[in-house]
DNA sequence: AAGTAGCGTTGCAAATATGCAACACCTGTT
DNA sequence: AACAGGTGTTGCATATTTGCAACGCTACTT
């Protein structure tokens, strides 16, 4: 059976006259293009183009084919219409929380896009680690670090997030020298958590706690410049070019990820778009938050 | 962009009501139109349909969707049937010509392709293995192992016909057994070819002849029943479940085989593009042709 | 004649989509 | 209450598609 997207590209050749101009068009790699052209072509066992040394130009079962083609994109771009149309009917506002580490890598692209696709809503974004302003209605919707969640919200586990451990990477030949990891020191968040617990903090027994800096994303800049070795969120880490996980490489994954929202709000259709699309959207950045991403080294 | 095709699906769960009859109908798996109708919905940032236990039922935006859907169902059916009615316009007989044991597994699949494709060509099918006939025109286009084609005919390279050395599978335990390998016997084609000779006949050379059998597959089905180790094309022997490659399972590569025909016909529609489709299948099998078909043991 | 800028094609590695099989759910029947 | 026959979803292995980069060709310029 036909493939409805190749008049898509067939359409494009068509206007442009060439694959690469219209690969152009389609936001594509050429080859893409040019493959299938060919495939469909022989799909149909007829030729569309004529290849000439200046590009593609039709062939009589070409030409009609585009007749009937065009009038087709014509009709299904007022389909796009009518969807865009139905999206600019949800509008308002959409309270969001969370704490603030996790916006700026990881939620800020997600709800961009989310806003490009529903241009009538406006986000207002709060920051804030508490659960209560969700419970007293202060916010709509909360993402939260918590192991379960309480029984008077509704929301979906989204990741677990995972944490190793890091130095800069222009330290990574000093790896190489025996005792050198031995001598490096651990920062710590405060004076109650001088040292890290847990699994991770056994693979690396011998370090010694040095420093204190209780804002996660100080924490990468000092271990960026050479200060210490930091246990950092992989989502943090892993993004960083100039960190690397110290071997074993170990991940440690100790916290859950929630969306969270009140249960009134379950039939609101506005929240629940946006719910279904931050869900959605998340579960593409789980291999980052998990700590699977490969980079350099081991995964 | 909206990808077109996801409109295809959207209109078999319309029609179907449900994610498994609409795959039946569109011949995928039913995971495939669910996880599509997903992500469809989520591109648009709309749901198109209710999820209940009996099924899928649209919303009123899927009812939109569907009438200028349903719609564009019926113009692009007009784009099949107007190549449809192309292909009708070739006709005539083609004159194709090869080496039987070519013919069974291989060629004849594309060949049946073909006619159902274009159904007013009538193909006139002669086994030969001699050249001339294409030089005096006895026929269009001739399957060929040659090493390269004459100067006077016109054609492509469509694979290297790789072979291997062969026994029955029921013998495989019995490779285990030291020495019963080497007690084995060659089967040879004629009393000037007694014994195989190149790259495979120097990694078994230990081997006895014994028998002559001129026909490739008879030597096969000789080989199937324990008579001896037998040398096949890998096409023959990888398809045949009751062969197994003998280790090391070396391929040997010796014969090109192309698709030819006359320059005169160069500009022919008909010769055309049955070489230009047959190419295109044969590109399809040469993993088989080659020998690169996994099979149970190694490659 | 060499150089540049356009074209389309192809091998290979990476990304994406698909099929399979197991699952969880609902409905009506035994 | 257990079961059979529907429904849709999900994890995993495998196929297929895509992008990238290198290539070869032609036309036009220097």
């Amino acid at each position: 059976m036909l493939n409805w997207d190749d008049l898509k590209f067939f359409l494009a050749v068509c206007k442009q006259g060439s694959v690469r101009s219209a690969a152009e068009l389609l936001q594509v790699n050429h080859a893409t293009v040019s493959r299938r052209i060919n495939s469909f072509e022989l799909a149909l066992g007829q030729r569309l183009f004529e290849r000439t040394s200046q590009g593609y130009i039709r062939t009589k079962l070409g030409d009609e084919i585009y007749a009937e083609a065009s009038y087709l994109e014509e009709r299904l771009s007022s389909v796009e219409r009518k969807v865009a149309g139905k999206n600019e009917e949800i509008s308002g506002d959409i309270r969001v929380t969370f704490a603030d580490q996790l916006g700026f890598e990881i939620l800020m692209p997600g709800l961009a896009e989310f806003c490009k696709q529903y241009p009538n809503i406006e986000l207002d974004i709060a920051d804030s680690v508490s659960l209560l302003n969700l419970a007293n209605r202060e916010a709509d919707v909360a993402f939260r670090v918590v192991d379960e969640p309480p029984q008077y919200l509704i929301g979906r586990k989204l990741a677990v997030i995972h944490r190793a451990c890091y130095i800069a990477k222009s330290n990574i030949q000093k790896l190489e020298e025996p005792g050198w990891l031995e001598q490096q020191k651990w920062m710590g968040w405060n004076d109650k958590q001088r040292r890290p617990v847990g699994k991770i903090a056994k693979e690396y027994p011998k370090l010694e706690s040095r420093h204190k800096i209780s804002n996660g994303f100080l924490r990468a800049s000092a271990c960026k410049n050479g200060i210490g070795v930091a246990i950092l969120p992989c989502f943090i880490g892993d993004l960083e070019p100039e960190l690397t996980r110290v071997p074993p490489y170990t991940t440690e994954g100790k916290f859950n990820l929630w969306i969270l929202s009140h249960p009134d709000l379950r039939k609101n259709l506005k929240i629940q778009t946006f719910v279904r699309f931050m869900t959605e959207y998340m579960a593409s950045q789980k291999a980052l938050l998990e700590g699977k991403v490969p980079y350099g080294e081991k995964p």
